[in-house]
DNA sequence: GCGCTGACCGCCA
DNA sequence: CTGGCGGCCAGCG
């Protein structure tokens, strides 16, 4: 279990919130099974090969805010790519509403 | 092995 | 609203 077998669960996870909606690190880190690891999720998209193509942009935290430096490249790029799904600030804060996904990661997890 | 650094979070002042 | 604190713990010197 301290191999990366929880990046796998994290990437599995981030890759099925849908265009246009976004979810948290905390949140992530729960549905993974991993309660309280927020900070892995942080870890484990850092460490995602770009190949796998991640909508890691989804990822914001638990204020409704993009967890990087305002003036940074990756929170310009990351705010670019959630506008163009659609995604709606307010004085940059996005607002997060309650969702569920209804696919699990299962067919991911036997692989691993 | 050890200390430091985070793409975090909830809680309280 | 902002700021601090403790908890968390994998990665990287």
């Amino acid at each position: 279990m301290t191999d990366s077998t929880n990046f796998k669960k994290i990437w599995c996870m981030v890759k099925k919130i849908p265009s246009g909606r976004v979810s948290t690190y905390g949140e992530i880190a729960r549905m993974s099974g991993l309660p309280r690891r927020a900070r892995l999720v942080g870890t484990a998209l850092r460490a995602a090969p770009a190949e796998f193509d991640l909508p890691w942009h989804r990822v914001i935290n638990a204020q409704g805010k993009i967890s990087f430096a305002i003036d940074s490249e990756r929170f310009k790029q990351q705010k670019a790519l959630l506008q163009e799904e659609g995604v709606v600030f307010r004085a940059g804060v996005i607002k997060l509403e309650d969702f569920a996904w209804k696919e699990s990661c299962d067919e991911l997890l036997w692989r691993v």
